[in-house]
RNA sequence: UCCUCAGUAGCUCAAUAGGCAGAGCAACCGGCUGUUAACCGGUGGGUUCUAGGUUCAAGUCCUAGCUGAGGAGCCA
C-alpha cells in the first residue's frame, strides 16, 4: 500500500511512491507527454505521464480527462525545478490513475471572467487558485482573532442571533417571524456582552451579524462576521491600547502564517508589516481640520466637494479615506459627536454634544475597521437617552436592570471580519472576503 | 433611494456614419517528449436582455421595463 499524502507535504516523500486524491485543476498534452495540475485542497502538483512509460490505458485515461474531473493518482514524488504548484518544484510522475467522476465541461476557465459570472459560480469559483488563498488567510485571521483574546482573558460568551429588539434602529433590521411575534436577525450582540461582563469580566462574541442597509459598494454585505469583545472597568484609553495590541497581532501573526497564500494573492504587504502599537489617535474635531485642510490641498473640484463636511456628522467614505491617507498606520479617530452615534455611548464630561467613541479607520481607503465607545453606566441618563430616541422601554428593561446590579464603567468595539480580510488581502471588494457573500443583489448560491 | 455606465456565441469582447453578426478562449477532431492561462491546423456554436416604436433596412436610433457593475448616502 502506498501512502496518501497531502500535496502540501510533498517534499516529506522526494523519491517515494505514493497516492494523491483529488480534482484536475489544469492539464497541458504535448503529443507523447502529458501534465496535469491537480488540487486536493491543500495545494497543487503537477503530475507528469510520457507515453513510452505509461500503461497505454492509462495514458489514454490522462488524455481525455476534463478539467475538475475528480480522481486519484499513484506515482513516484520527485523534486524538479520546473514543476509549477502549490507549493510546487515537486512533481509526480504518474504508474497508476484512477478516475473518479469524469467532470462535464467546467464553466471557469483559468482566464478573466466577469464578476456576476463568477458569483453566480461562487460555489466552483471556490477551487479557484485566488479564492482558495482569500479563504485561507480569512481562516487564518479567525483564529488569530481568537487566540489572542483567548490568551489574554476575554472569554467567548455566544450571543443569540434571533433577537427581540433592535440594538439600534430597526430600518436597518432583517424582521423574522418568530413563531407569531415579532423577531428580528441580530445586528450585534453588544447588549448581552454587556450583561456577559459582570459574570466574566472580559467577553467577547464572535458570529455572524444581519445588516438591512440598502448599500450597495464594496465595503457592505447583509451578512458579515463581526468579534465584538466587552470589558468591563475599561476607559476609552484602555480600549485603544488594546485595540491596537490585538489588531497589530492579528495583522502580524497573518503575514507569518500565511505568507505563500498572500503571494499568491499578489499583495505587496509593505503597508502591513509597520502595523505595529502605537497607532495615532486624533479627535473628531482635528480630523474636521486635517480634512478641510486636505480639502484646500486639492485642485480637483470633485474630490473637494466630496471632502465637504460639516461639525455634527458622521465621517462619509471619502473623509475616512482622506483621514487614513494622512497616517502610515490605522488611525483613532475618538470623541466623535454624541448625535451621530449610538444612544448609549457616554457624553464626554463637561461636553455632552461630544461622546466616548472611537473608530479605527484603516489604511489604502479600507475605512472602518472597528467602532467602540464606553457605555454609559449610570440608570438615569440611559433611560433618558432611550426615551430621547424613541426606544421601546420595555424591550431594554433587562438592559437598564444591567445599571441597576452592579453597573460599572465599561467599553467594547466591533471587529468587522470582511474588511480586515478585505484590508489583509488588498481585495477591491468585501465580497470575495467571505465564502457566500450576500449582499442587496444576492443571496445566490 | 439617487447619479453614471453596461447587457451580442459557454466565457471575454468586437461590429466604421443605421446596410450580409465576428475574433480569441472553451468544447470537439488531428499534430507535437518539459508544459506553466502552451503552441499549430481543422469543425460545430447566435431569440444581439425584454416589450413596443421610427425606418426600405435596427446589435446600432427613440420610449418603457428588467438585470448587473461603479460611485454616493448609511455603516463594521
Amino acid at each position: 500500500m502506498t501512502p496518501v499524502i497531502q500535496i502540501a507535504d510533498i517534499a516529506n516523500y522526494d523519491g517515494q511512491t505514493v497516492t494523491i486524491r483529488g480534482w484536475l485543476y489544469n492539464s497541458t498534452h504535448k503529443g507523447k507527454l502529458i501534465f496535469l495540475q491537480i488540487r486536493d485542497g491543500t495545494g497543487i502538483v503537477q503530475c507528469v505521464l510520457f507515453q513510452r512509460e505509461a500503461p497505454p490505458e492509462i495514458f489514454e485515461a490522462a488524455l481525455n480527462l476534463t478539467q475538475e474531473s475528480s480522481l486519484t493518482v499513484t506515482g513516484l514524488a520527485r523534486a524538479d525545478e520546473r514543476a509549477p504548484g502549490i507549493p510546487g518544484k515537486f512533481e509526480i510522475g504518474v504508474k497508476d490513475l484512477h478516475v473518479i467522476q469524469l467532470a462535464e465541461p467546467y464553466p471557469i476557465q483559468p482566464k478573466e471572467h466577469g464578476i456576476e459570472f463568477l458569483m453566480d459560480h461562487r460555489h466552483l469559483w471556490v477551487r479557484s487558485s485566488r479564492q482558495w488563498a482569500i479563504l485561507r488567510v480569512r481562516a487564518t485571521i479567525i483564529k488569530t482573532i481568537r487566540d489572542w483574546l483567548d490568551a489574554h482573558g476575554y472569554l467567548l460568551v455566544d450571543t443569540p442571533i434571533i433577537s427581540p429588539a433592535a440594538g439600534e434602529e430597526t430600518t436597518t433590521l432583517f424582521g423574522i417571524d418568530y413563531f407569531g411575534a415579532q423577531a428580528y436577525l441580530a445586528q450585534t450582540g453588544q447588549l448581552y456582552n454587556e450583561a456577559n461582563i459582570a459574570a466574566f469580566g472580559k467577553v467577547y462574541c464572535f458570529g455572524p451579524t444581519f445588516r438591512a442597509e440598502k448599500s450597495k459598494t464594496r465595503r457592505h454585505l447583509s451578512e458579515f462576521w463581526m468579534c465584538e469583545p466587552e470589558m468591563a472597568f475599561f476607559t476609552l484609553e484602555d480600549l485603544m491600547a488594546m485595540e491596537e495590541a490585538f489588531i497589530s497581532y492579528i495583522i502580524q501573526t497573518t503575514l507569518q502564517e500565511r505568507r505563500e497564500e498572500l503571494e499568491m494573492i499578489g499583495r505587496d504587504v509593505t503597508r502591513l508589516q509597520n502595523v505595529t502599537p502605537p497607532f495615532p489617535r486624533i479627535s473628531y474635531d482635528d480630523a474636521l481640520d486635517l480634512l478641510k485642510q486636505r480639502r484646500e490641498e486639492t485642485d480637483d473640484p470633485e474630490q473637494k466637494a466630496l471632502l465637504e463636511m460639516t461639525w455634527g456628522t458622521d465621517f462619509g467614505s471619502p473623509h475616512e479615506t482622506a483621514i487614513a491617507e494622512s497616517f502610515d498606520k490605522p488611525v483613532f479617530v475618538y470623541h466623535y459627536p454624541s448625535a451621530a452615534k449610538a444612544f448609549y455611548m457616554t457624553p464626554v464630561e463637561g461636553r455632552p454634544e461630544v461622546c466616548r467613541s472611537v473608530d479605527l479607520l484603516a489604511p489604502e481607503g479600507y475605512g472602518e475597521i472597528t467602532g467602540g465607545s464606553e457605555r454609559i453606566f449610570d440608570v438615569e441618563l440611559l433611560e433618558q437617552r432611550v426615551a430621547e430616541i424613541g426606544l421601546p422601554r420595555e424591550a431594554y428593561a433587562w438592559y437598564l436592570d444591567l445599571r441597576r446590579f452592579g453597573g460599572v464603567p465599561h467599553a467594547g468595539f466591533g471587529l468587522g471580519l470582511e474588511r480586515m480580510v478585505a484590508w489583509v488581502c488588498g481585495l477591491s471588494h468585501i465580497r470575495e472576503a467571505v465564502p457566500y457573500p450576500r449582499t442587496l443583489t444576492r443571496l445566490y448560491p
